[in-house]
DNA sequence: TATGAATGAGCATTCATTCAT
DNA sequence: TATGAATGAATGCTCATTCAT
């Protein structure tokens, strides 16, 4: 009996607290961290500002669990393109293509993450002597991304060792290669805001795919 | 006699405002635009809040020349590179590191430009129906910027020609290949930010280099 | 249940609104406009300084709402008087009296009105021709002053008619004779801050109402 | 020698004076005395700030010279027409449209001075109890100010019992008399504001003259 | 539980005034 | 003498957060 309620509730609140994450990630993606307001994400997700409190504790909190599950996503997508059955070529296409477009639904959230100096100060490991200062959901929030971040990588060297061990690709120090690939990824996307229009996703998938493959030189025949 | 006054005083004056900007460099680095105060500013550039008025007409005014600044720099060092008497490979590779040192230098200013939604959505043509709305401040900020960037594309795109001339590089759209070379060094600055300890300048440089050039593709021999 | 609640709420809130009126109405007595601080009508309503910004939007906009509230006033009770079933000679001694009384609870509210120039320039119509360039609050508030000013030329205008339809008054351009009345009044309520005590309100209207009736020619008789 | 060196200084001493006068007269018009600023009066006299304050100790220094000789000027044409050989009806429509005529040239300078609530709490005696905390400049200005406002009183007091004695005036209270008169003037100076367009000097002299001298009340005859 | 109301701590910006040259 | 430069002290307004109901 009562726990049937409980779950009702528990469901609920589960439900609005997902409700003010999207509203929030609009305002957010549309006016960057700091000029976004407790009241635009209050207004945005049609609760009183104070109900924002009950299910975070502060403007902070919202912006942490916006990136937390956009990574959570992120590799959760990787994961499952990975367990297919196709070549590690293929694979990466398919993250590419994927990544892109994540990055295109989230639009400008992806960057606020690597734009509010405060936060990153400390979460970035920027200046890692700092570390001992942060506080505990910072440093909560710290730890569960760097985990999620480490699972991608590994799975992504996978791939490339994979591609390695099938002759799709060359010998690398695979470490750096994912680096790379992230870079490229991830500064194609912030690069593109300066030009006027968007290609296709198919399109950028390709340029981004080819260039990763092939680098610009001219390979002898 | 005057002359010499008038020159004086307007060299200092020149060099407060570097001095000021310089100041606000640093602060802006560390805390990110919105976080950064004008009594921060003040303090590390040791003149008095009002005294930042006088050289500059606003807080928007001291990030708009950071940048700007920021911007006329790395063309001139690219032009410079330009001009150099050798094969286009090693343009590249001159560019790459040199690019990776400014970025070095400005720390995270090169990050901060992406932090304010509200100028950002403006200036960066994501949405370039609202242009009209911009202030004159803005517009020609906006301007600027864009005049400086796309004289950077072109030398890039150029050298790359030149290499594909000369048989250094595959045929391939170059204006594609510079995007993906802008991404690959903006990209590489910000996702080195996770990582405890920064290899050294020509380390980076070799491994962007070399992913740029080659790819990840095992070449037919 | 509900519509007592909010009805309740409404009540409070104008309550509030009012009581800060009255504060902001004494701060701006005391030190006239420009001087009054926020701060300063904050520490008087004894509410803090962002409670004001809950029920105004800005200092502008309280002083908007004192001065049409007292004119509003003031129009209210030349319109009651108006009503009386009284000859026009009693009527006018009664709205001198009555503006008098008005005007020194007012006390030097009544002369802020003049204080800001930026407003009063094109508020007042001085040069109508930047009317144009008036944001949509100083338009309306500009209006609904007009408006009320005008309805209490009117009125007097009326009762000067009718004064010299009974034969009280003499034959005269009521449009003169209602602004010579007006300036009276007022020019007697500052010129009167001079003299070091007040005289007592029936002294003062007597003054004003004598003179205004005879003049201070010799009439033959 | 010496003496004319000196003598010449002094002199260009108080035409910079002057001239400064005559700037911050303009620039108090146009903006009221808060809003405006030294850098407005400076940019207006063509004078650097630094110099104003070589010649007047303060902001406020500055408007108490103004309005002193604003007085004083105001004085001496009313000693002037009243040394006249002409019947006191004639005398007073001359000081009208004297009057009238200066406060169109001060425009607004005039109204200043009843507006600057600070200034004027302590400077008008509103709250005589206050006198004590004046300071010596302000107490210096305010009995200068009273002794020449005195001496205009005085004035027209004269004139108006010349007036009755000849048989132009009824009998009556000449110092309220001249306090009413001082209303119309100022009054009708302030109310005019309202109206759109100025009426020609001749007319709103007569307009203030003949309702000064017959009032509204019908005379039998 | 949900919220309207309240606020402390700030922030960009301004301005009368001072001072070194 | 005249002034460019510098600043302390404000000022209007905002916002994340708290709290009484």
């Amino acid at each position: 009996m009562k726990d049937l309620r409980i779950e009702r509730k528990r469901q609920r609140e589960e439900e609005n607290k997902i409700f003010i994450l999207e509203a929030a990630e609009r305002v957010f993606a549309q006016k960057g961290y700091s000029l976004a307001t407790m009241d635009n994400i209050a207004r945005e997700a049609q609760f009183s500002k104070a109900t924002l409190y009950r299910y975070f504790d502060s403007k902070r909190d919202i912006l942490f669990e916006i990136i937390l599950n956009s990574f959570e996503e992120t590799a959760k997508a990787l994961a499952k393109i990975h367990e297919k059955n196709i070549d590690a070529t293929k694979k990466l296409w398919e993250i590419t293509r994927s990544s892109i477009q994540h990055m295109r639904n989230k639009r400008n959230m992806s960057r606020i993450f690597l734009t509010e100096k405060q936060l990153l100060r400390n979460i970035l490991h920027v200046f890692p002597e700092n570390r001992k200062s942060l506080s505990s959901p910072e440093r909560k929030f710290l730890d569960e991304i760097k985990a999620t971040k480490e699972r991608m990588m590994r799975i992504l060297r996978t791939i490339l060792e994979e591609g390695i061990r099938s002759g799709e690709f060359r010998k690398m120090n695979t470490r750096d290669a994912v680096h790379v690939y992230e870079a490229l990824l991830h500064g194609y996307h912030f690069s593109k805001l300066w030009y006027e229009k968007e290609s296709s996703l198919d399109a950028t998938t390709k340029v981004i795919h080819d260039f990763f493959l092939h680098g610009v030189k001219r390979t002898e025949s």
